[in-house]
DNA sequence: TTGTGTTTTACGACCTCC
DNA sequence: GGAGGTCGTAAAACACAA
């Protein structure tokens, strides 16, 4: 069930490793996430032989599998190896600030005031949440194409290349995985249906992730379906 | 418009791992 | 104990038919 029941985490890891939190566009005056205890991240105790848990053996149409794109030049990254599944570092070019991707969706809204979520719960932040720019997400998308699960070292790029909070990205991951999760259950499912209609062979239990553990690597044989999505 | 269904952020609860 | 995982869910944002 869990993903790294079979993994190691790297001690590395454990490290509340570059918790500044870079307000994004938006004011999250009350946002209580804890970027309280700002531990130094003291970039040199990144560990050079850290190790990516997350593992994709598959190589993806759109991402390209040289590793030569990095976009970073800080010695404490690019003394990392390469990423995993390739270990293409998307260079961003985007740094400049410019969203190439004019919102299609709404300009940035003024704040509304934060919802008392039913049953007493209140939600933390002015706002119950943001939308995400076009840019974000499609950079967001593509390292999720490369890595189902993000190192700590992508997700402080990402975080600060997208201006988001490495929380942000953290969790934008956790549901985009829900979200596939969710397409495979549907897929198996009309699969099944097509199947007891048609008196033909359960081939297609090679796609469900039923009995697959969501861990990295485990739904690799999926990935060209997802691939079709786009944003 | 408006009603309704879907998608997208964000969180809490609970779990495993170190 | 803290990190990050899944799962379930709230509610905003969005799409779209009527």
């Amino acid at each position: 069930m869990y993903p790294n029941s079979q993994s190691v985490r790297h001690p590395a890891q454990t490290l509340t490793l570059n918790s500044q939190y870079f307000p994004p566009a938006y004011d999250f005056t009350g946002f209580q996430h804890h970027v309280s205890g700002l531990v130094d991240p003291s970039a040199s105790a990144w560990n050079p032989v850290y190790t990516p848990r997350e593992e994709f053996p598959f190589g993806f149409p759109g991402s390209s599998p040289s590793g030569g794109q990095v976009g970073f030049t800080s010695p404490e990254l690019s003394s990392a190896p390469p990423a995993a599944g390739g270990g293409s570092l998307t260079p961003y070019s985007f740094l400049s600030g410019q969203d190439p991707f004019p919102c299609r969706r709404r300009p940035p809204e003024p704040l509304r005031h934060t919802v008392s979520a039913s049953g007493g719960k209140t939600r933390t932040k002015d706002k119950y949440r943001v939308v995400y720019t076009d840019h974000q997400r499609q950079e967001l998308e593509k390292e999720f194409q490369c890595n189902r699960y993000i190192t700590m070292r992508r997700k402080s790029e990402l975080s600060m290349a997208l201006s988001l909070s490495e929380r942000q990205v953290k969790i934008w991951f956790q549901n985009r995985r829900a979200k596939e999760r969710k397409m495979n259950k549907k897929r198996l499912q009309q699969s099944q249906q097509a199947s007891t209609t048609t008196p033909t062979p359960p081939v297609l239990s090679l796609h469900t992730d039923a009995h697959l553990p969501s861990s990295p690597g485990a739904s690799s044989l999926m990935l060209t379906d997802i691939k079709s999505e786009e944003y």
